[in-house]
RNA sequence: AGGGGUGUCGCCAAGCGGUAAGGCACUGGAUUUUGAUUCCAGCAUUCCAAGGUUCAAAUCCUUGCACCCCUGCCA
């Protein structure tokens, strides 16, 4: 299965455009990275470079200082590290800057730019909207040698913001906004985070972007959809700054996920209002979110190929991306037992001094090979697997019946105890005679399979279990996003290794990376398909 | 005086005039010491709508309709 960059790609391939491709991820330096920059990450570098054997660019869209930090330049490096791409280069629109003013004194000595020193808001007014044309600015015919020196005057500092702007002269009546006469330039006496005060003019986006592509030879620039009214003028500035060969802009839907947010504005108030964690939230859409959470770089991959490209604007179930954690986590992650709700259990056959060592396949991809569980008389299970009155189809403990334990034996209930708040706070039950995991002759058939922990021989657990950002219609914040367990787990458990473990019928878990004590963020669940 | 895009299953998405791929979700059933996994089966007589062209239309034409984007000295 194709997309339609993939068919263009091999259009100029075959027809001969372009001997080679050259794309490039282009982030401006002023957030995080989010999931929707990894489909654009992996369009750019798995989907096309790699694999039409071309070169990949990161480079920082740096032309705003207002706006740009050393800090995000970090952790995008960081974050397009983590996903896999490998740039031959990264560069950064700044380093551009000179080059860029020669475009535009070129664009001057054309006669088709101006400095216009026209007031913002009469610009704006002077623009007309969808239904008026625009006015001309009374600065529209002054000589070239006029705008030139008046052009040298801004770069030398001679104004202060906002006094003035190149204009590109194009049409103030077309129906493309961005036509009527577009600002190249504005004057910002800020500090830019490498070039310092170098500068106190920088380059608009419009201007910025072909020329940026050009120099870096982009074959094929794509960008999200909401560029395409920019595309005529993304050609303009190739045409009339002589930009040869000049390359090509294509758009792609920007993605959306159900239950959670996209946009840098709404996740930077859940940040700043303390809603979540931080950026490295583990339910936060972020790269870094995703990481905490136990998201793997590949299954992140899995999902942009699985999500497809395409100019439609769509919304994608999220379930989507879980399924692709799950069904690589499932062939990979080791198994244990932890109970999130622990349940005491005595067994009432059994000394107290009773502790046995049960074998435990512990990975699926190593068959037969195992590794010992303890087992004492006195175990946890979770609250759930014991039921006085079940529903129907409940297949665990209930009064008078029996269970098995996973890898070792079938208990039998023999009677239980109730809070002063009529909660069940401890189970009695017996071993089955002969019942021993994997040497069961017993007869007995258990209805069930639960799992538990050696109360003896345990380690305490904190379980944060997460759920969506956002409700079902998508524009409230899920009030329960995040619950906390305290429950138990095997010793096994007890490491420094930031690693993934399917705890058993309770889906994955990675131990957190931020969190000094023995705390587990839960990466997905596991489907269940039990109602009761 | 508006312009630029997009409409194929609940959600993504192939399809490019020869009779609707695939994934996710969902529903059965089999196996299972995880209500998981695995396996097998089912899931669009129809492609936004209505006309038209054609032996043949999701694909071509016409006319509508719906949704998204555009009036920053942001990117």
């Amino acid at each position: 299965m194709g997309n339609f960059i993939e068919d263009i790609i091999e259009n100029d391939l075959n027809s001969g455009r372009v001997k080679s491709i050259v794309t490039r991820f282009p982030p401006e330096p002023n957030g995080y990275l989010h999931i929707g920059h990894a489909k654009s990450i992996c369009l750019n570098y798995y989907g096309t470079a790699v694999k039409y054997n071309g070169k990949f660019f990161l480079r920082f869209d740096d032309t705003n200082p207002a706006k740009e930090e050393d800090e995000y330049v970090k952790s995008i490096i960081e974050d397009v590290k983590f996903l896999g791409a490998q740039p031959i280069e990264i560069r950064f629109a700044s380093d551009y800057f000179e080059f860029m003013f020669e475009c535009a004194v070129k664009l001057i000595n054309k006669g088709l730019a101006y400095v216009d020193d026209t007031p913002a808001e009469e610009i704006k007014k002077m623009r007309g909207d969808f239904n008026t044309s625009g006015i001309n600015s009374k600065n529209r015919d002054k000589s070239i040698k006029e705008n030139l020196m008046l052009f040298s005057d801004m770069r030398e500092g001679k104004y202060k913001d906002g006094q003035m702007v190149l204009r590109a002269k194009i049409d103030m009546s077309s129906p493309n906004i961005n036509f009527r006469d577009p600002v190249l330039y504005r004057i910002m006496h800020i500090s830019h985070h490498r070039q310092k005060d170098k500068w106190c003019i920088y380059p608009m986006y419009d201007f910025a972007h072909t020329i940026e592509d050009f120099l870096e030879g982009i074959t094929h620039s794509i960008c999200t959809l909401e560029f395409e009214n920019h595309r005529p003028l993304y050609d303009w500035v190739a045409i009339n700054c002589e930009l040869t060969p000049a390359p090509n802009q294509y758009e792609f839907a920007r993605l959306n996920l159900t239950r959670t947010v996209m946009s840098k504005r709404h996740l930077k108030n859940l940040v700043d209002n303390k809603v979540v964690d931080g950026w490295d939230d583990p339910r936060m859409p972020t790269i870094q979110g995703l990481k905490r959470r136990g998201y793997t770089a590949s299954s992140i991959k899995t999902f942009c190929e699985k999500i497809g490209v395409s100019k439609a604007n769509s919304t994608v179930d999220i379930a989507l991306l879980e399924s692709c954690i799950r069904q690589e986590l499932n062939d990979e992650a080791d198994r244990a037992m932890a109970v999130l709700e622990p349940l005491r259990v005595e067994i009432v056959n059994r000394d107290k001094d009773f502790n046995e060592q049960l074998d435990f396949e512990y990975n699926p991809k190593l068959e037969g090979k195992i590794r010992k569980i303890s087992f004492s008389n006195e175990i946890y299970i979770e609250k759930d697997d014991f039921c006085i009155d079940p529903p129907t189809g409940y297949k665990r403990l209930t009064v008078d019946g029996a269970v098995r334990l996973k890898g070792a034996y079938i208990i039998k209930y023999v009677s239980h105890e109730v809070d002063k708040n009529g909660q069940v706070c401890l189970v009695r039950a017996e071993i089955v005679s002969n019942s021993k995991s994997g040497s069961d002759t017993s007869g007995v058939k258990a209805k069930g399979v639960i799992h538990f922990v050696d109360a003896k021989n345990c380690v305490d657990i904190e379980f944060r279990l997460y759920n969506y950002l956002m409700d079902e219609s998508g524009e409230k914040l899920n009030e329960q996003s995040l619950t906390v367990a305290k429950g138990k787990g095997e010793r096994v458990l007890e490491c420094d290794d930031i690693k993934t473990y399917q705890f058993l019928r309770n889906g994955y878990f990675i131990k957190d990376s931020k969190s000094k004590g023995l705390v587990f963020n839960k990466v997905v669940g596991l489907k269940d398909s039990f109602n009761g």
